[in-house]
DNA sequence: CTACGATCTAGACCTCGGTCTAGGTCAAGA
DNA sequence: TCTTGACCTAGACCGAGGTCTAGATCGTAG
């Protein structure tokens, strides 16, 4: 636990990223120029490294793939000048990623209307009868499904 | 296009799911029971399995693992009685996409601020002052990894 | 009947994002 | 000094989810 630099180990407890996602990452390019080494060549991070792994775990967690984040990474390694392009890349991916929870939250609200049919019936003990006439919309499919099974 | 059932082809414009694909998700027991075929051996789909593969699809745009959706298929397969593991199987889906959306929407909040930060300081040109002396919150990491490169 | 496009099966191959192994080196405490 | 655990590199391997190929057959329009 030095003061100012972090080994491996310890930036894998502070990141989340296990020992060979990091070096992992390294080899693909993910940080900014190259990690620091110890005489003996051992990996040593700065805090600036882990702020950024941190970055790249909120990039990861909204679906970023790691070639984009690659491509960040360089223009930011590539110094003041290319804010434009660092910008256009967060836009795009914002606009990914709104669309993904646009449609993430349909789905998922079709899906909670099934449960919430299968609920009232499994609570209410009248499943069975969701087979034995006409069937309501949303569970119509499974239920004529089993026509010939 | 014939009345009572779809060739694979027809199913493929239908759902999205290339043909591959389509045969890829029976292989994996995704469909319920087996598909019907033509005298020659073609597929030939009814009009439930096309809805099915439908909601396979809203299964699959909100995360839910091939394996999740085979469960699901055999319990429909397996007719009446078990509505309680079916809801089960949709219910905690629905907390792990409740969860997911959570954090995406957490993390892409942050994406948007940095986002904006930029934009600021782009449009308004000042974007080179960013990284002359102090540096803001958002932009420090950025900023500061430039300190070697 | 023939042609030609659509399907068939089995199985190889692919991308993505890691994850692990083997064989060797580093570093800190007893 | 010795030991022990953390670390190193190169490269193999993995699981998820497809995607494609080869070589053969189907089926329909002409």
């Amino acid at each position: 636990m030095s003061d100012e630099s972090l080994t491996i180990g310890e930036v894998s407890e502070r990141t989340g990223l296990g020992i060979h996602t990091l070096r992992y990452y390294e080899r693909q390019g993910l940080l900014l120029g190259s990690v620091g080494r110890s005489s003996g060549g051992q990996r040593r991070y700065s805090a600036f490294d882990v702020e950024w792994l941190q970055l790249c775990n909120r990039f990861r967690a909204c679906g970023m793939p790691l070639s984009d984040i690659r491509r960040y990474a360089e223009l930011v390694a590539a110094g003041p000048g290319n804010e434009q392009q660092r910008l256009e890349l967060l836009r795009t991916h914002e606009i990914r990623v709104r669309a993904e929870l646009a449609q993430m939250t349909e789905n998922l609200a079709v899906i909670e209307a099934k449960a919430r049919l299968y609920a009232e019936h499994v609570e209410s003990g009248t499943a069975g009868t969701l087979w034995t006439g006409q069937t309501p919309t949303c569970l119509a499919l499974e239920a004529m499904a089993n026509r010939d099974s």
